[in-house]
DNA sequence: GCCTTAAAGCAAATTATTTGCGTTAAGATC
DNA sequence: GATCTTAACGCAAATAATTTGCTTTAAGGC
């Protein structure tokens, strides 16, 4: 009796997904988004529509598994060589990245999505981004600081401002937010 | 010749659109997001489908129109007679409001639509608000606030813990938050 | 290597969307 | 306030997307 059903993860089911993901990142760079459709992506990918629809269920539900995938960072962040430039390395190059156009997009398929599965993942990316620049810090015996305050006041700006636009986006206005940042008690 | 084909906005056309959005409103209620159809939402308004495809193009857009009207805010922020009040009711009415399942969901419609319009639309019901209680701090000769920091540190955080989860918006929080504004200096 | 069954393919049935055309009624003009 | 122009609606036929029942394929466990 097996209790606990596992999902199948290996062989043709991976390679179909990863065709599927492909066939939605092509298209995706050559076509607007509203104008595409599953059986076109299925198409694409080599794959009867109906795969797509009992695997994903529809459309939006395929674009933000595609999205988190490519939000996913592909390495560390930079070592510098001090926490400040860490710290600053990471958040302009996050404000750089996640304001461009096809960044907005794909924050836009994560968060169309009931339950907050995605947007938890997307989360994690930045803390544990930062929570890596943290434990360097420690390691190099530095003054930690408050993940949790670049979180609410650094990050969180720079989201709001992306999702809602009225400000433009400049390296001043990063390093105003990190300097605020520095010069605020710890709470631990 | 007339440059400007304004569209039209009294009489049928204003009669069908309220008949929608209630229709929206009403089935939305009752049914999850994902079960609602053009056809449902059609037949629920006495209107034929293909007017809604007409007019909004699907139902994303649909949603979009519907969650901005719904967010937008029927009163001015309450007067309570000094300013830190004034803000404190404001962000505590915000926070308890925008946090809500409901409101999360109208603000998924309004992220998922490409362009800035309807997202623009809502930044301003905030804006607009803080304006009135900066507007009010100015007539009775108090210190006046900076909007910006407002948006940037308690908004902005706040906005991003209800979108990405992982923390609990308490009123402790929601205070700190303000706390960290007063002992700020000022811009302006 | 064999067995069980999750996941894919195929095709028919259903449902949603688009489109062409006739009709209604907003809003402009006189 | 009667008339005219045309945006917006309704209807129905044509097209496209989605669901579903059944068959086939191949992961993963033994």
């Amino acid at each position: 009796m097996a209790v606990k059903e596992r999902i199948r993860v290996g062989g043709r089911s991976a390679r179909i997904q990863s065709a599927v993901h492909e066939a939605v990142t092509r298209l995706g760079a050559a076509t607007p988004r509203d104008e595409l459709t599953v059986p076109q992506i299925a198409a694409a990918a080599g794959v009867t529509p109906s795969t797509i629809y009992r695997r994903w269920g529809d459309l939006s539900a395929l674009f933000a598994d595609v999205a988190v995938q490519r939000l996913r960072p592909v390495c560390d962040p930079e070592d510098t060589g001090a926490t400040a430039s860490d710290l600053r390395a990471f958040v302009e190059q996050f404000m750089e990245e996640m304001s461009s156009p096809a960044c907005r997009e794909l924050m836009r398929d994560v968060f169309s999505q009931p339950g907050g599965a995605h947007t938890a993942q997307c989360r994690c990316f930045t803390t544990d981004h930062l929570e890596t620049i943290a434990e360097r810090a420690k390691a190099r015996g530095e003054t930690p600081f408050d993940i949790d305050e670049v979180i609410d006041h650094v990050i969180a700006p720079i989201i709001y401002h992306i999702l809602y636009g009225g400000r433009k986006l400049t390296l001043d206005y990063c390093h105003a937010l990190l300097e605020r940042i520095r010069s605020q008690p710890h709470k631990n």
